[in-house]
DNA sequence: TTGTATGCGTTATCAT
DNA sequence: ATGATAACGCATACAA
């Protein structure tokens, strides 16, 4: 048997010697202890004499020891590792979220894993082979749906966070807000300012954020006994294009309408956007209110009247739970519903008299 | 010794049997081989008979096996784990260069573990020790500086790739765009329609990219002979709330600039907003160029001429850069110039007669 | 409190 | 081509 290179036998490529790192058994040998000395001082896991322990993290420190999470991960219960799913990391809504969900991992040492699955559950099921092997010690779903094939296995068997967006026949706790309150909290802040002929922008027509946050219009016109009409609500996607096409359709039908709820920002955005390419002005002929209040909502102009989520927050609480889910199995924590709030800029106000 | 329950011994609490993974001892038995030759079948180490090979690939899927990266990571010699350390994941540059990195990461069935350290070198050495432990394969670098002392270890002896942002004295490889010419060729833009009073707005004054930025304006005022000022050239931040302030020092001085070359969108993005609260029309009065063509400079009104950069690309070239690096230590592969592109809208065009 | 010994699931080396 | 088996580094049951 070849033993590992123990003394210098300079390869003949100009490789740099690849460190060896410390292990357990060196820190040991140098501070005079038994392994599992060691093992227990680091990892905090019994009693260790002060005396002993000064030692030990002497020596850890002075062979700058760290532990491999490997073989920590091969003998232990619990990986120390998260993964989180979501569908576009580059969607602001969600990487302020992740921001949250890093922070309370951190306090709880333990790694996030990101996994950014498009809309393509194959790559969603990528990661969870990879979950599966890594064996993570839960997962935080953001994307609205399961990474496997629903039935294969139960969602009770593994620890799951749903965010945001409820999964249809899921029983994992979920954090987020209540979509169709601030829905209809938006419409109503419309009704009023005076408004009587407000549109809605769907997002796109298999999510329920959409389904929601159309109920909550819904709730509201029946509410303020608003106007009905049949270009009223618009399907869309949760997207600045799809808010322009579909305020295109809106602006076409006579009488036009005074105030849109879009059902999120982007598609706000895309209303402002082409509402003012028709020469109408926003806020006076034509009100908008959005929701999420993302970053991009300060910015556009008219600054943008919104639904805002509490997003690091969510991330917080959702690692929170998943946390205590994965600390005891068998207690599903409670549903965290968080506090939407309207914030009011610029973009909607009374309408103008005809 | 306690061997693990091996009959149902039923729990008191309502605890959810946690379900015990199928390993590669299980598959072998089930398939009637050894587990060396699952082990060999399942990674494609070497040659299996199709006969034994399709036995293994039944049961394994049957099992619903999933290997253990732990074991593996331990065992063998490389982890398929890399960590991107990054100060601001809800930056849309970096997040839009981190889906080139997973794009790439999948395709060489590598995980991503991606850092937000912001700018605390504190939560950047955590994820370091992290890494250490996890003995990840390497680290891709977006945030301008190590995640340990300098000197504390050479660079060298790890696998390291830097992005956009060159670290000073590190001679890691770095995956980037010519910033100098850049800057230049923005300027030089501005020039070219007829600007000869042009001002320029930077980035933290200890950032790599500000100064380089800087210097591709200053060879362009010098290359095409423009006016210099005492306050021609701005400090300031990559952010709009920088951009805000440094145009209105800019706007302050007489006579003002007629365009602006800010270092950054974000910083533009607040040229533009200061500009049209003073009244000024955008880009009549003022014209701005921005640099990174973020999202939003599509957004903005008027949408931004702004220096494009391949960011997926980077992302791409970074992954594929420590893939090489990780498979041969030895070699260092040669830095990555992409190629930039000045996007031409709406935010600049010649000054206005006075 | 501390040390000894064992096994976690995999890969790689050695025989066959 | 296939099988047996020794590590990999750590946590823990057990002995002292």
């Amino acid at each position: 048997m070849r033993k590992r290179a123990s003394k210098a036998t300079d390869d003949v490529a100009a490789q740099p010697r690849r460190l060896r790192k410390a292990t357990m058994k060196d820190v040991a040998n140098l501070a005079g202890v038994s392994l599992a000395t060691v093992s227990r001082t680091l990892s905090a896991a019994a009693e260790v004499s002060p005396r002993l322990s000064r030692r030990v993290q002497a020596a850890a420190q002075s062979l700058d020891y760290a532990v491999n999470i490997n073989a920590r991960g091969l003998r232990g219960k619990t990986s120390g590792l998260v993964v989180v799913l979501l569908p576009d990391i580059a969607n602001p809504f969600f990487s302020v979220l992740l921001q949250g969900i890093e922070e309370q991992a951190r306090s709880h040492e333990m790694a996030v894993l990101i996994g950014d699955t498009g809309v393509d559950r194959a790559i969603a099921e990528t990661y969870w082979r990879l979950i599966e092997g890594q064996r993570a010690d839960g997962m935080i779903l953001l994307n609205g749906f399961l990474p496997f094939p629903p039935g294969k296995r139960a969602v009770a068997d593994y620890p799951i966070v749903v965010v945001s967006e409820r999964i249809a026949g899921v029983d994992a706790p979920i954090v987020g807000i209540d979509n169709v309150a601030a829905g209809f909290d938006a419409v109503s802040y419309l009704a009023r300012l005076g408004h009587r002929r407000v549109a809605h922008i769907c997002g796109p027509a298999d999510n329920v954020l959409t389904h929601e946050r159309r109920s909550g219009y819904l709730k509201a016109v029946e509410a303020h006994d608003l106007e009905r009409w049949p270009e009223a609500i618009q399907p869309g996607e949760f997207s600045i294009r799809a808010g322009r096409l579909a305020t295109a359709r809106l602006l076409a039908a006579s009488p036009r309408p005074t105030a849109v709820f879009a059902a999120n920002d982007e598609i706000a955005i895309g209303a402002i956007m082409e509402a003012k390419a028709n020469g109408l002005r926003v806020p006076e002929d034509l009100s908008v209110v959005g929701f999420d209040d993302i970053e991009m909502s300060q910015i556009c102009d008219p600054p943008l009247t919104t639904i805002y989520q509490p997003r690091r927050e969510m991330g917080r609480k959702a690692l929170e739970t998943l946390a205590r889910l994965v600390e005891s199995p068998g207690r599903r924590p409670p549903d965290a519903l968080l506090d939407h709030k309207l914030v009011v800029r610029d973009s909607a106000t009374p309408p103008a008299p005809r």
